[in-house]
DNA sequence: GACGGGAACTTTACCGGTTCACTCAAGGCT
DNA sequence: AGCCTTGAGTGAACCGGTAAAGTTCCCGTC
């Protein structure tokens, strides 16, 4: 007898192979113990009435979780403009695809918010693992998120995720190289336009920039704490060209702010690389549009992601990986960078 | 008797609490049938044992799913130069917060690639309702998804949509919006760059576009079919740009095109917007950061989103919204658009 | 020709909740 | 006092799978 309509369980499939539901959850986990002919006797029925295994009855028997879950707090709008979020999220998916898993998604206005969210989601069994992100220095989520037990890998320098996996890149090395990069074409005014200074890369990156400054012996050098949105990048460029004895170089932490960087030159009448030169941080094709093109310290994002998800079966599989350093980024020279003027 | 360790269940908070695990679910879907006192016994137990309904358990049993799934059809590296996405996708998060219902995203190749993942997500439960997006004309989506019974809402002109609700944006009056401002302002060679011609509101755009430049008697007009990438609007604007009587004023399908565009002007040594005026779409925070400002066609995606999200509520609640009209862009003049020179 | 050993299935006990029919005691009404 | 109602709480069935133990049956072997 068929169903009404509407529900096809194992067991429809079962009566209409003529088999036993256990045969049929054999054939398709394809563990032995089916004949091939009934195997695709089994498959033939199953095609015919449409059905595929229940997901939430499977994972609720053999106790596995295929969801991995990332956070992300910023605000909503800001995020948008971020080509680095989705360019890391398509890099976590196309690992996440190949094990037929999912990536739960949700946007956070805070870290407590952000705790809360894990904490149910994981005493919730709503995800396997979570990806963290944008650590701070003393990140609360650390202890938090470690003391229920939390599979997760953390995006960021091992000094501030704590024993969480972590997966980073060197950006002390990459700070250090644009600001020598800079001071070699002659640079000795250099200015860096940075994240927030909660978080734990902008501390970092600030720190290497200023003791690189230090080593070459720049005197000028400055640096502005705001967020990471192209209005707050253009406001900070903007105070800095204002200044006496302005910048002739600036670095910025990623390539939004660095293009509205370029928009206040052109509008205070500036020409770059002559008067100003730019260095955008996280390239995305974003800095190939612009005229001039954007200098930038450039890193496979995608791959980042990539990498991530792996770390994250990883510990989920019951590994104990440390932490693991991706590519420094590289300085990408075009337009936007070149000896100053005079 | 405690557990061992780590599986919690919610017999372990009943019987610490002293009753029936009937009992706990009750008071944990505050339903009735269980006492004030014992209500907060019961949520006393849990807390302590810090437990929480496991979310699979209960979907298996109630039938119900709080997972939407979302797939878009773009390369990966694209996708992350479009605000538009993430800014969509946060309008949406706003709305499933509430309800504490949660995203399921995943980037796919093609439209194959995602009727084939929507059905797997659908047979196997792992959603209870999906967003479309994209839609061609003919979509194949359509007919395929109508078949097995998706819950899903469309996010097109209901002409392309089939018998999805769909919430959309009245593109055409736009376009011509868009055309007459720029005509007004003494353009008579007008040109558009939109996205991929198999794209549905590419087809109705670019048929706005044609009978508005009609309408006005614009002998020169000119349409582009491309991509959405920054670079392929760079060599659509380039080509635009070198032909013999070239535009003097070019509307665009995104913002990113637009950016790009600005930098191949910029390249061409043409003045924005005395030489060339330009208008972007899908109005971000990246039209304010270039030099000069970018005019746009400008509407609220995150509200759009969220708006999406609603719908989608409805149609898995089982109203049959028909089609919403979300308001129509409108044009917000920046610095891009003037009237042309001589 | 009894016995051992597999392959091929079937049976049954879960997984961790929700739901609903049912019990039980207390209170109200006549 | 007897009867009815009502609120609080129990217990078992059920959701749709998986896993492990159990059952057949067939074949080779001594």
């Amino acid at each position: 007898m068929k169903p009404p309509s509407g529900r096809v369980t194992i067991n429809d499939v079962a009566s209409r192979a003529g088999v036993s539901k256990g045969a049929v959850s054999m054939a398709f986990n394809n563990r032995p113990g089916v004949s091939q002919p009934t195997r695709e006797r089994i498959f033939e029925a199953a095609r015919e009435l449409g059905w595929a295994p229940h997901q939430t009855a499977r994972s609720l028997s053999n106790q596995r979780i295929d969801i991995v879950g990332l956070a992300i707090c910023r605000p909503a709008r800001l995020l948008g403009l971020e080509p680095f979020y989705m360019e890391f999220i398509s890099g976590i998916e196309s690992v996440l695809a190949d094990r037929s898993c999912s990536l739960l998604l949700r946007l956070v206005r805070d870290l407590d918010e952000e705790i809360a969210l894990y904490e149910k989601w994981w005493r919730s069994k709503t995800i396997g693992g979570a990806i963290l992100v944008d650590f701070h220095r003393n990140d609360p989520r650390v202890p938090a998120l470690q003391a229920i037990g939390l599979p997760a890998v953390a995006v960021g320098h091992p000094s501030l995720t704590g024993s969480f996996p972590s997966v980073w890149t060197d950006d002390a090395t990459a700070v250090a190289e644009a600001v020598r990069y800079l001071a070699a074409l002659g640079h000795r005014r250099i200015a860096r336009v940075g994240g927030p200074v909660g978080l734990g890369h902008s501390v970092i990156r600030a720190a290497a920039f200023e003791s690189t400054a230090r080593d070459l012996g720049l005197e000028q050098h400055r640096q502005v704490a705001t967020g990471f949105a192209g209005e707050e990048g253009a406001r900070a460029t903007r105070g800095l060209l204002l200044s006496p004895d302005r910048p002739t170089a600036v670095l910025y932490d990623n390539d939004i702010m660095a293009v509205a960087g370029a928009g206040v030159a052109a509008e205070m009448g500036l020409v770059v690389p002559d008067d100003l030169s730019l260095l955008a941080w996280d390239d995305s094709q974003l800095c190939r549009l612009t005229h001039p093109t954007l200098s930038a310290m450039s890193h496979d994002v995608h791959h980042f992601g990539a990498e991530v998800a792996r770390t994250l079966f990883g510990v989920i599989g019951g590994s104990h990986s440390g932490s693991l350093q991706a590519p420094t980024p590289s300085l990408t020279p075009r337009g936007s960078t070149g000896p100053p003027r005079g």
